[in-house]
DNA sequence: GGTCTACTACGATGGGCGTCGTACGATAAC
DNA sequence: GTTATCGTACGACGCCCATCGTAGTAGACC
């Protein structure tokens, strides 16, 4: 039966590690319009569902653009009940390219 | 005459304003290794011409990406004989995006 | 003039990306 | 259990883009 083995937590959702951020790919992530705007909501506050964000494209694009900004690293990803909770990983970024997310958040503004 | 006339345009080589420069084109532009690589380059040293860089494509690419790079207000381009000379726009980028280019060439090195 | 060099213009091509619609799964509330 | 909500998965479509080859232009040099 239902070996429906839970082999892995329900929570497995991929991220990079922080040695594995990757310059142009973080670049590329945030060089899109509707994920810049994105990535500003989520500075400006914390944690934020998926669909708290008006942004104007449909929710299937809207987890497209989810998913590049998860595997470029730039935010992290987690289930709470029917939501995903998305938040900014500063540290992360901080600490692998210093004053990047800073500079380009104030340009944003 | 000794009057260069150096405002009087030599180039028809169209450049972006200042205030015409966009964050995500700026970024786009800088998301691909190649165009990041002439960048780093051009930082580096003065003014290069488009020959000086021995990147892993061919000549008509290059051009593309100069074309990019110029297009998005990163580089400014003049004709020398029959050369092409590169150097980054670093006050219009400072002036328009305070400490970006900075923070992105350290993450780059 | 003739030739060489440096770069561009143009066309073609293959792949990637942003977008959408629909179907599906998971959880919460009734 | 039924229903509603939230988000994902999958497939499809159109467009942009990085790449190349070839031909062409402009200046420098003999």
């Amino acid at each position: 039966m239902t070996a429906t083995a839970p082999s892995a937590p329900p929570q497995d959702i991929p991220h990079p590690a922080r040695e594995d951020l990757d310059l142009t790919t973080v670049l590329h992530a945030l060089s899109d319009p509707v994920r810049l705007e994105i990535v500003v909501g989520l500075a400006a506050g914390d944690e934020r569902a998926c669909g708290s964000f008006d942004v104007a494209v449909t929710k299937s694009t809207c987890t497209h653009h989810f998913r590049v900004l998860r595997e470029a690293g730039l935010i992290r990803q987690r289930h709470q009940g029917t939501s995903r909770l998305n938040s900014l990983r500063r540290d992360d970024l901080e600490a692998r390219f210093p004053g990047l997310l800073g500079t380009i958040l104030q340009a944003a503004a």
